[in-house]
DNA sequence: GTCAGTGCAAAGCTTTTGCAGCGCG
DNA sequence: CGCGCTGCAAAAGCTTTGCACTGAC
């Protein structure tokens, strides 16, 4: 089962009917591997001939949040948005500060380090961010 | 040497003044252990009967960052900044996302973990965040 | 037919910038 | 005494909300 096969039935279980909006940003997410801001996703919408309003990227972004269908990274004071893995399996990212590219990276040892950590504080931890800033290979060697 | 000497030095040698709002702004984050934001800041230098204007918080937390002085963390959209220990030694935070409670923890071996994700990924790392989202203890009792 | 979903416009936040005046060095 | 620092106000993002209308069920 894709992602948006997925996302679809649980949008459709919560009760949420489907609008072309919501189609519309969803299909995008399961297009992109990478992390997009809702301006972002509001561009390449436009850029593909669809009136999407701006306010229905991020009430979609919004009710896919919630349903944990997808991941909310802040970076930079703007939030990105990419799809979340239904079977847990997640990743991180680098972001180079010299040429915004993002990286991603998956660590199962970071993981469970992190998840010992949340246990050790007593917390009921629903989910995590780790975030590397600095120069990307290409940026470091110029 | 505290934090603050340390960081009046290095203002100095940076070429800065020490103006009345930069200095009220250091010694406020200088007798805080947990992480600010730029706004709560504001809020108690007024209570404190300092007329200090917002834009120079945000300018003085700016001139701290250059230097790293400060670190900076995003939670939520906005941004939190708490002192830099010039040794490098640092930590990170677990946020209950009920009450809002920020806690912090360090761990030197997912510092280590992190550093080799940087060699990995051939970045040449500047700085990490590590955020635990979830319900703190007494939250999540209740 | 009902009511969630939508686009647009307006408002709300955080953060940045412009500007005239004050004061450190 | 110059120029950096400051407070205030205005502006510039990002995000949310209000509203009338459309369209899914």
């Amino acid at each position: 089962m894709t992602w948006a096969e997925h996302a679809r039935r649980e949008l459709a279980q919560a009760g949420h009917r489907s609008g072309g909006a919501r189609a519309e940003v969803l299909d995008l997410l399961a297009r992109q591997d990478c992390c997009l801001s809702a301006q972002e996703i509001h561009e390449r919408l436009r850029a593909g001939g669809r009136s999407v309003g701006l306010a229905s990227v991020y009430r979609a972004l919004d009710a896919f949040a919630q349903l944990r269908l997808v991941h909310r990274i802040d970076v930079d004071g703007t939030a990105c948005f990419e799809p979340a893995d239904p079977s847990g399996e997640h990743h991180h990212h680098a972001i180079c500060d010299r040429c915004g590219k993002k990286d991603s990276f998956a660590d199962s040892e970071l993981e469970r380090l992190i998840h010992g950590v949340g246990e050790r504080l007593g917390y009921d931890v629903g989910g995590h961010d780790v975030v590397l800033r600095g120069a990307c290979p290409e940026c470091a060697t110029r």
